[in-house]
DNA sequence: TTGTAAGCGTTATCAA
DNA sequence: TTGATAACGCTTACAA
């Protein structure tokens, strides 16, 4: 059939499969993309010889010819943030199982340069993490325009047509965090916040204010705030952990920004004698590893980073596919643990014990 | 010249740059990739035109018609290692500068499977990081029969044929630290490990022992070692210290295998009433960011992540380009701050001191 | 010095 | 159901 095989080649190509099963290269197209039936005993015939010749199409060539490289980017500005190295992780693995492959990219290089790739290698897809807005509106619709699809975290401080958007769904996250503390009988709850008010893409602040209204009508419930430079350390949640208590003793929950801060105002909160969760119940965000093995364990807002991760892969693919965009909000989920108990029944008693 | 314009087209491609110059395509080829001179005057008219319309060459065509796709990957068993952070950026920077780009990946998924991928999308080189071999040689093997560059981290514990290794040069380093020390006058210099003897992959003790052996001749220092499970935390440091200083309280100066631990000595030095560098001096590897705002700030033996990295480019492009493979040696630093100082004088007068 | 044309390994269209 | 054949956008001999 061929006429000329290559001998010395190290890789089948597609040809050699052909030739192999006694078919025309097309049907091996067919039959491998299973993009037409052909005769059982043909399909299989090719199946052998691609089996026999180790062939594996050649992605370069397929992305030439076809419109789709099988390929998607992540570009965020701190690869290093923990969170951020799991939702990496889990994009990357779902796309693995669909033959999708990720650029990773960290803000801190020449932005303008990375879309100057992206756009050149074709990318399929990319995925901008959160704000602060590293990546300019302008870059961002270059890259939309070069018909890449573009996934784009939520609290960026811009909507453009045609990209999409993903958050966590955090105002029913907390209305499940806030609401199991009302079922434990707690009314007197605050909330160790990381950014102060002006700090526009946090969208947790809100959420709980949101949540507390709903649950509690009004009123308005203590906060305390790290302010700018902006952190969530657990030495912050020791800190804003202890003003709290010494500010608001009546508090007998507290909900974290995250759970490292959550992790610290444990640590405060038994430094200061009480005992969670007998005296205090406490609520952290993120399900880290390390929320599960603490002591005592600790009541979280999950949105597992891999889980996260997984989900911007099936949107973009999505997207990819069908050519659309949306907004799209993924659900968390509480995971009761050790550090949340029912409310202690006499506040002035714990008061006392404390003096 | 030029017969059928894309008129709707988003991009430019080389024959509409062609066009606009009014020269053949092969001439906007030539220019561009400085693939052969023409006149000046030619010149001058392609690159006018690639910048009119903002003319970038496809790289997946190029991929296709070259044998080069300028993509690199990086294989690790752990990304989320901070000073495997600082090799990758330094690596993808220099890649960036060079018009690569670099795929990420983590051994936690299915290898075989990256392995395939980086075969099919004609990868042009990859780096294997440190030991134990999450990599089979078989697969290593593979990518290079693919004719694929692989650069290996010089602590695989088998060598293949036609790969390229890379290490530190620990030996030389070691002999700037302990030769350093002896300069100041230390004689009775100890060693922290993190690793115990059976470790293979460990170069930093026997470099330590070498150096100590050519500097001092013969006689065995005083070695704490971690053991397994093998971890290099401040946490270990301060054990080992502690151990170090009630079985060997001759010592004046100590290394330690890395900066973690190496900022634990100093603490546990301090809580045992020895002052640094007056009373002790004490060395770390690596150079992290802390070392150099610690109270006092670390002397240490520095292998920049960032320059290692651009070091890894630079080889595997090397090794790419000129069709070579080595056994590649970056030298280390020695960076001198306060935690070292000239040795105390009566040894016997400081011991007496503490007691 | 410049232009022509044959690949590169696929996909996909269109007759046979 | 199958087999040619034209893209895809570029590199690079080779010819003019």
């Amino acid at each position: 059939m061929s006429q000329k095989l290559k001998t010395t080649s190290q890789r089948a190509r597609r040809e050699d499969v052909a030739s192999v099963a006694g078919v025309s290269s097309a049907a091996v197209s067919y039959v491998l993309n299973k993009t037409k039936r052909l005769s059982p005993e043909v399909e299989q015939r090719v199946l052998d010889a691609a089996r026999l010749l180790n062939y594996r199409p050649d992605r370069i060539a397929q992305s030439l010819a076809g419109s789709r490289t099988h390929t998607l980017a992540y570009m965020t500005a701190d690869i290093a943030n923990t969170y951020q190295l799991e939702v990496i992780k889990g994009m990357q693995t779902e796309a693995l199982k669909n033959d999708y492959i990720v650029y990773i990219f960290d803000a801190a290089g020449d932005v303008k340069k990375y879309v100057s790739h992206l756009i050149t290698r074709r990318v399929d897809g990319i995925f901008v993490s959160a704000a602060p807005d590293f990546l300019s509106d302008e870059l961002l619709c270059e890259l939309r325009d070069a018909n890449i699809k573009v996934l784009a975290d939520f609290s960026r401080s811009t909507f453009l047509p045609d990209v999409s958007y993903i958050m966590s769904d955090m105002y029913d996250g907390f209305m499940q965090a806030v609401g199991f503390l009302k079922e434990l009988g707690h009314t007197e709850i605050g909330y160790l916040s990381a950014f102060d008010e002006s700090c526009y893409y946090d969208l947790r602040l809100p959420a709980f204010k949101i949540a507390m209204r709903k649950l509690f009508g009004a009123g308005v419930p203590p906060i305390e705030f790290g302010g700018w430079p902006y952190s969530t350390s657990e030495t912050l949640g020791i800190r804003l952990m202890t003003k709290m208590l010494s500010e608001h003793p009546e508090v007998t929950a507290i909900v974290a920004t995250n759970d490292l801060m959550a992790l610290g105002a444990i640590k405060a909160a038994i430094a200061c004698g009480r005992r969670v969760p007998e005296d205090i119940s406490v609520i952290g965000i993120d399900n880290i590893d390390s929320s599960a093995v603490s002591k005592p364990s600790l009541t979280t807002l999950d949105q597992s980073g891999n889980r996260y991760g997984a989900k911007i892969f099936e949107i973009l693919h999505n997207d990819i596919v069908a050519g659309t965009s949306g907004k799209y909000i993924v659900p968390m989920r509480l995971i009761k643990r050790e550090s949340t108990g029912t409310a202690p029944q006499n506040v002035e008693n714990r008061i006392l014990l404390q003096e």
